[in-house]
DNA sequence: TCTAGCAGTCAAAATATAAGAGTGCTAACA
DNA sequence: TGTTAGCACTCTTATATTTTGACTGCTAGA
C-alpha cells in the first residue's frame, strides 16, 4: 500500500481529512473544490479521489455518498500533516493551575496528568507506569503496625512509592522492625530498580530470618515495573459517549475494554524507542474499539523514563491538539517532579532510623 | 395516594410489576388473567387496572397499550411484597471467595465490598465512608519521610486507615518525629474519632510546636467522617448501559451523575434510623438519573457503623436478590474484619465479649 | 358484581413516493 | 494526456399513506 502520491493526491486527501474531522460528514467532490482549490474543477477531483479510494485511503459508505477517510489516511495524514499544535494560553493557565501543589507520590502525579490531559482534550486519558528500572531507591522504610504485618514504604529519587501493606507469619515487633529496616536499606538503597535481580540474588544467603521479609519487598518492587492493573491510570472514561454517530453497542464495547486494566495497560505500552509519539489505529490496532485511534507519548519523571501516557479518541480527534498536550505536560510533569525533588532533598540521606519504637 | 388497597387490587398490582419485571413490555389485562388468574375475566381486571391508574399506580403509555408500573407502584412492592431472597450457592461461594484473603485496610475491605456487589446483581455499587465516629483510635504513627514531609498511619479498631502524607513548614528530623508520636498518641490513642472534638479543645494550649502536625492529624480524621469525593466508591458503573430501552442521552447522564462523587455520597446518605434498607425512586429522588432506583443498606466494621452500602439499578431491578446481597455482604464485611482484627489484636482487651456471631 | 362482545384508539410495521446529493461516464476540448 | 461540462444513474433520507394488531373502555345482559 505505499503507493507514491502525487502532491496534488495529497492536497485532495489531506482536504478530505481535514474536512472530516471538523465535521462528520463524508465529503464530496464540489465541497472540497471550493473550500481547497480553485484551479481545477470538481470533475478533476472526482478522478483524483476515485485514484485514492482504489489505494485504500479512502472509502464511500454508498454510491451517491462522498468519501470518508480509511484507517491508512489517517495513518497517513498523522505522519505527513500534523505535528504538535501549540496550546493556547487557557489551556496552559489550566495545567500550571493543576499543579500548582505539593506531590509526594508518583501516583499523585499520575493521576492528576490523567485528569490534567482528559480535562484539556476532552477525550479519555490512560497512563501506564511500566518502566521503573532505572530510578534509583534512596530508601525503604518498614513501619511495623499490627503484631503481623507492617508498611512498606519506598522512597526513590522520582518521588514515594508507598502504599503497600504487607503480612509476615512472624511477629514484627519492634527489634525485628529495627534489624529488619537496617538490612533492607543495607541490601535495597543506592541502587536502581534494575540492579534488583542481581542484588536480589547476591543476598542468597542472609539471614533467613528476614527471608520471608525480603520476598515481600521485592514482590512490591518487582510489581511496578511490571504490567498489572494496579499501574493503568484511567481518567473521563465516559467522555467516550460523546462522540457523535456512535452506537451504544460501541460505547458498551470501549467502555469494557478501559475496564480491562491489563489490556489496556498493553495497549498502550509501545516497543518503538526513539520517536516520540505513537499513533495506534484501526480496528485491529486498537483491540477493537470502534472507529478510534490511540495517541500516546512516553513520560519522564526526574529525567527517568517511566511509562506511557496516552489518550483515546475518536479517529476524527484533534490530533495537533493531542500530542501539543502530550508534549507539554511531559515537560511539566518533569519539571515539577525534578522541582520537588530538588526543593526537598537538599540535605538528602539524612533520615535516621526513627520509628517502630514504641508499644 | 393512601388509599386502601382491596385485596384483589394488590395482587393486580403485584402480578403488573411482576410481569415487567420479568419483561419490560407493558402489561395487558389478558396476560394478567392468563398467568395470576383463573376465577375472573379480562374485562373485570380490567376495570381493577382502571382504578389503580386512577390512584396513580399504574400509567398506559398510549390509550391502545397495557399498563406499566409508576414510582409509586414500585415504592408499593417493594415495601409490601419483597424481602430479601436466600443468596444462591454460587453467589455465597463468589462473595467468599472474594473475601478469602487478608485485609488490611478498611478501604480495601470496601472496594472488594463495592466489585462484589457489583459483580452478583450486575448493577451499579456504590459504597459510601461517611461515618467513622465512634470507631476507636488504638494508636497514630507518624512516620518522617523527606525533610518536611511525614506519613501518618492511623490505626483504628476497625482495620488500618492509612495513605496520607502530609507536609509540613517545619524538618520533621527524627527527634521532632519520636516527640510527635509520643504526642499525638497521647492525645487520641483510645478515644473514638467522634470525641475527636472535645479532644482537641482540650489541648488547645499544648506546645505550639506541634501546632502544624496536630491540625494536620485532625483534618485527616475530619475527611473520613465528613462527606467527601474521596470516600465515595463505585464499581461497575458501565452496567448501567445495560439496562434495555435506555438510550445514549440517558446513559450519558446517569454516568455523568457518577462521575460527581459527592453528589452521589449525598444521595446514599440516609438519615432514617432503624430500617434496614433504604429506598429511592422517582427522578427526584434519584438526582434525576431516569428510571432507576437505589437501593442501600447501612453497614458495619467490627460492629461500627461506618457507612452505607448499595445498588443502583433500573427500576425494575430484582429487588429480592439485591437485598439478599446487600443483607448477607454485611454480615460479611462485618464478620470479616472482627476476624481480622482479632486475629492481629490478641493482646488488645477491647474484644472479646460482644460480636462473636461468624457463619 | 361480573362478563361477553364489540367499537374505537393508537403505535408500530410495511409500503410508497418524492427530493436531493453525489458519483461515474462520456464526449469534447486544450 | 489531462481537464472539464453535462447528464444519467444510484442510493439515502424524509415524508406520507396504509395496514395490522394489540388493548382498552363501554354497554348490556346474566
Amino acid at each position: 500500500m505505499d503507493h507514491k502520491l502525487s502532491d496534488r493526491k495529497k492536497k485532495v486527501l489531506r482536504a478530505v481529512v481535514d474536512e472530516y474531522i471538523s465535521s462528520p460528514i463524508p465529503v464530496s467532490s464540489s465541497e472540497i473544490r471550493e473550500k481547497y482549490f480553485n484551479d481545477i474543477s470538481s470533475a478533476t477531483i472526482r478522478v483524483e479521489l476515485s485514484a485514492l479510494e482504489e489505494m485504500g485511503y479512502l472509502v464511500q459508505p454508498h454510491t451517491s455518498a462522498g468519501r470518508v477517510p480509511s484507517s491508512i489516511a489517517y495513518k497517513f495524514y498523522v505522519e505527513n500533516f500534523i505535528g504538535k499544535k501549540p496550546l493556547k494560553k487557557k489551556d496552559i493557565r489550566t495545567i500550571d493551575n493543576f499543579f500548582d501543589k505539593k506531590f509526594n507520590e508518583i501516583e499523585d502525579i499520575v493521576k492528576t496528568s490523567a485528569k490534567v490531559i482528559s480535562e484539556i482534550t476532552n477525550y479519555t486519558s490512560v497512563i501506564v507506569i511500566n518502566n521503573i528500572n532505572n530510578v534509583l531507591i534512596k530508601e525503604i522504610k518498614i513501619v511495623g503496625l499490627e503484631p503481623n504485618s507492617a508498611l512498606v514504604i519506598i522512597i526513590t529519587d522520582s518521588g514515594i512509592i508507598k502504599d503497600n501493606i504487607i503480612s509476615l507469619k512472624r511477629n514484627t515487633n519492634s527489634s525485628f522492625i529495627r534489624d529488619a529496616n537496617v538490612l533492607i536499606n543495607k541490601i535495597f538503597a543506592g541502587y536502581t530498580v534494575g540492579e534488583l535481580k542481581t542484588r536480589s540474588q547476591m543476598v542468597e544467603m542472609e539471614l533467613s530470618d528476614f527471608r520471608e521479609l525480603l520476598d515481600c519487598v521485592i514482590e512490591i518492587l518487582k510489581n511496578y515495573s511490571n504490567k498489572s492493573a494496579k499501574n493503568v491510570y484511567v481518567e473521563g472514561g465516559n467522555k467516550m459517549l460523546n462522540y457523535p454517530g456512535a452506537t451504544l453497542e460501541q460505547a458498551k464495547s470501549a467502555l469494557n475494554v478501559l475496564e480491562d486494566k491489563l489490556l489496556l495497560g498493553n495497549l498502550l505500552d509501545d516497543k518503538t524507542d526513539n520517536i516520540e509519539f505513537s499513533f495506534k489505529i484501526g480496528k485491529d490496532e486498537t483491540c477493537g474499539i470502534d472507529r478510534c485511534a490511540i495517541m500516546t507519548a512516553k513520560y519522564t519523571i526526574n529525567g527517568k523514563e517511566i511509562g506511557q501516557a496516552g489518550v483515546i479518541g475518536p479517529e476524527r480527534m484533534d490530533y495537533g491538539k493531542v500530542m501539543g498536550v502530550l508534549s507539554y505536560l511531559s515537560k511539566s510533569i518533569n519539571s515539577i517532579a525534578a522541582c520537588e525533588i530538588i526543593d526537598k532533598c537538599d540535605e538528602t540521606s539524612i533520615f535516621g532510623e526513627e520509628d517502630g519504637k514504641e508499644k
